[in-house]
DNA sequence: CGCCGTCTTGACGAATCTCAAATAAAGTGG
DNA sequence: CCACTTTATTTGAGATTCGTCAAGACGGCG
């Protein structure tokens, strides 16, 4: 059976001749009906008890990954999806041109690997950003439930459809907004989600560094950090090295907002 | 029942205060199975002949759109996939802070609505370019297809997917070139798809104004006009109007592989 | 304590946008 | 089919935003 592997890269090497370090694999017995994060992971529309027992053979064990650490690579076999339980991952993609991006900052409770579904092998690098917990949900259970239940059929295709939704928006920001306003709107996103997941919605530690939040935002690093001084001078947010305090919301949506 | 209605907007209004003034419906006996796209379309990985059976009854019906009218618009309740059978369509996505792009510029044989698939409503707008036709894939008989027929469910994932990828392909695009890649990269892409569907490769009309094709790539008419006749001046392209003739793919390639 | 990766800040330059005006093309009604 | 209106395109000059280069500060870790 092919499983899951979560390698861990030494710091320096970037992408190009990682080898695979640590196999970590945990057997933890996985169960989504007594998830906290259910909610916002997978949400059945309705309270429907058959569907949460077919629940709860979802998924079929965690994985525990460290600062670093690749969930998967582009072109690894798609051997599933993974939900984050704890941490927090980026997704990397590149270009055959050999540009790179981070396509993604996913909190817990969000669903990595969607990009490969339906095709063969990922289309991205998924990394961690801290010490985290995944949920491995195996192809073929996926599939399995699929057919066996509509409500969750639809779950499925809403899971894709809104991750196009969601990159449409990315790219609707970066090509229309102005620097400012691609990182005050990151910001607010992030506050909302941190909201959504129970945690403060005014404070919260980025994950990433100055230079991957500028790849995000398709900005540079020094772009980013002049700004956040900025923002702070401004009363708008306090910035203490990743820390990030939001002080003036509005002020930060009206900035967004202007032409 | 439900049918999709294209209504035509007149020129000045862009997007806001659209009335339906001609509700166009043709009720032409429709098959897959005959369809000279349907490799482009529709791709059975094998090819199964109670897969094509299956296929024949996937297509309710085809619309007529002329130039200018609306297929679906943000909000519509979704109610099931289009295919271009002949003619172009952009989609124009809005933010509800008001910025709008132009998020995608779709040729025949490709499959309009996928962001809306889940989800009860589209999340953009869809408008024909030119007097064009498409199949309407109604979503009842697509989930009773997928149910049905692993092949086809697996190629609906795929179809999803696929769009995933190519927003983010757009988004990293958009993010981390500079303007003359992007438009060299935008009329080599094009160029490719036409070749695809039997067309000239080196030879095509732009269907889309230099401010739509701006929006589409995050910069300005002007910019775009100005690099058309930058490229026409230094012999990659020629370029009349809408009418544009690639002379140098070589070059243009290697101007977007330049770092 | 010193190294290394990360972050901050300044000065300068390049890419792209904005504004403006002229020209070309497309659509409209007689 | 033509004159007229509207829209689309081209091109220039100047302004602005953001990237580039560079130097130093900060902070975690061995």
């Amino acid at each position: 059976m092919q499983v899951a592997t979560a390698v861990r890269i030494s710091p320096q090497s970037s992408t190009a001749n990682v080898r695979p370090i640590r196999p970590v694999l945990h057997d933890v017995k996985a169960s989504c009906g007594t998830c906290s994060l259910r909610r916002i992971c997978m949400p059945v529309e309705i309270g429907d008890p058959d569907a949460e027992a077919l629940f709860d053979s979802l998924v079929a064990h965690r994985v525990r990954l460290r600062k670093g650490d690749v969930l998967f690579r582009a072109g690894d076999r798609f051997a599933g999806l993974y939900a984050i339980r704890f941490g927090s991952c980026k997704t990397v993609s590149t270009t055959d041109d050999g540009s790179e991006q981070v396509s993604g900052y996913h909190l817990p409770g969000e669903i990595l690997g969607v990009e490969g579904f339906g095709i063969d092998t990922h289309a991205c690098n998924a990394i961690a950003l801290e010490d985290s917990e995944v949920c491995v949900l195996p192809l073929d259970r996926i599939e399995k439930l699929a057919h066996e239940d509509p409500a969750f059929q639809r779950r499925m295709y809403k899971l894709l459809s809104g991750a196009i939704v969601r990159e449409r928006t990315v790219t609707l920001m970066v090509s229309t907004m102005r620097a400012e306003q691609r990182l005050a709107s990151f910001l607010l996103d992030l506050s909302n989600r941190y909201q959504a997941r129970g945690y403060s919605a005014s404070e919260f530690v980025l994950r990433m560094t100055r230079e991957e939040i500028g790849s995000h935002l398709g900005l540079k690093l020094e772009t980013v950090s002049r700004l956040l001084s900025r923002f702070d001078d401004e009363g708008l947010i306090d910035v203490s090295g990743r820390i990030i305090r939001l002080l003036d919301r509005l002020a930060l949506s009206q900035l967004v907002a202007t032409s």
